[in-house]
DNA sequence: TGTATTATGATAATGGTTCTCAACTGATTC
DNA sequence: GAATCAGTTGAGAACCATTATCATAATACA
């Protein structure tokens, strides 16, 4: 890592959020997500680190849901050095300041996805070959609302998932 | 085991079937459900065992959401002879027939309920204490059916849970 | 009763996640 | 720049829930 002079973010991450060539049509989008990371991390106390960096800005590259083995193999390739508890470690990080969020499918594991300024959405699992369509719920606020009120119950996040067949694996005979 | 001549059903099913001195309204709940789970196991082939039983009857007994570990240390101390494994076994059983479900918590473990003729419910679970609230969702089979016309996605089922404080953690000053 | 088949428990194995710890890093102070 | 200090790291061990293995036991049925 050769750096020089950030002024106020870390060089690494001010050229990465300066990169538009991303292929997304907000620009503004990938840079906000890693100067609200960096910001976080740097109001307690935590440090914005290159491992942290690299396996964000995969996260942000990708538009599937990861487990944390998957962006583990991934950000292996890119940094032979990065650890698997350093993946887990900052995924919890990211989970805290509300950039990522994971759904559980059904066999026990989390999948990650970058969950910034989205609107609130949930999940459509297919059993059968565990592909994710989204959704918008737009009754669960509604929802959360009516449980403050019958049962004194602060809400402060849901999941929402549902199991069933998708179209491919329903066509291909899957029962 | 002493069992003298089940006409239809193994004795001790049919003793626990006739028990009455539960403490619930409905003197036939339970019967219906022991009976559920006996008739699936002789159309499946399977064999209604005695671990199978006391699995469920403990089941019955309990009002809480139990994961597979506590089910395992109740049975163990009325059969010290019942294995883990059987444990894991039968849940999947009772969750194939759909006599019971699991609720994930945060924590990645499996909490089971049973679910038999109730009307479909969700889960408010409370970060703090962990303490399960239950909440009829009204409007999930909306949101089922929406999806199926959208996205040509097939719903089984759903798994809705919402996070936050309850009452008595908020009063005991969790933020 | 004998026989085929299913179930069982102990234990090992698995797989995801977290913990431990010594080495490392980056800031801060002198 | 050296010393210091707290946060961070990777490797591997540890942990925990769950599953698989396998020899033995229970069950159904002829």
């Amino acid at each position: 890592m050769n750096h020089k002079q950030a002024p106020h973010l870390p060089q690494e991450i001010v050229l990465f959020a300066q990169n538009k060539s991303v292929g997304v049509g907000s620009t503004n989008w990938r840079r906000d997500i890693v100067a609200k990371f960096h910001s976080y991390l740097v109001d307690q106390g935590l440090r914005p680190t290159h491992q942290r960096h690299v396996i964000l800005t995969y996260l942000l590259r990708s538009t599937r849901h990861l487990s944390a083995d998957e962006i583990f193999k991934a950000v292996r390739k890119e940094d032979v050095t990065i650890g698997k508890a350093t993946v887990f470690r900052t995924l919890r990080l990211l989970e805290g300041c509300k950039l990522a969020r994971c759904v559980m499918k059904g066999n026990g594991t989390a999948y990650y996805e970058i969950h910034w300024d989205r609107p609130a959405h949930d999940h459509a699992i297919c059993v059968s070959c565990g592909s994710i369509q989204e959704f918008e719920c737009m009754d669960c606020q509604k929802q959360q609302d009516r449980l403050a009120s019958k049962f004194d119950f602060t809400a402060m996040g849901h999941r929402h998932e549902v199991f069933g067949h998708c179209a491919s694996c329903r066509r291909a005979g899957v029962t």
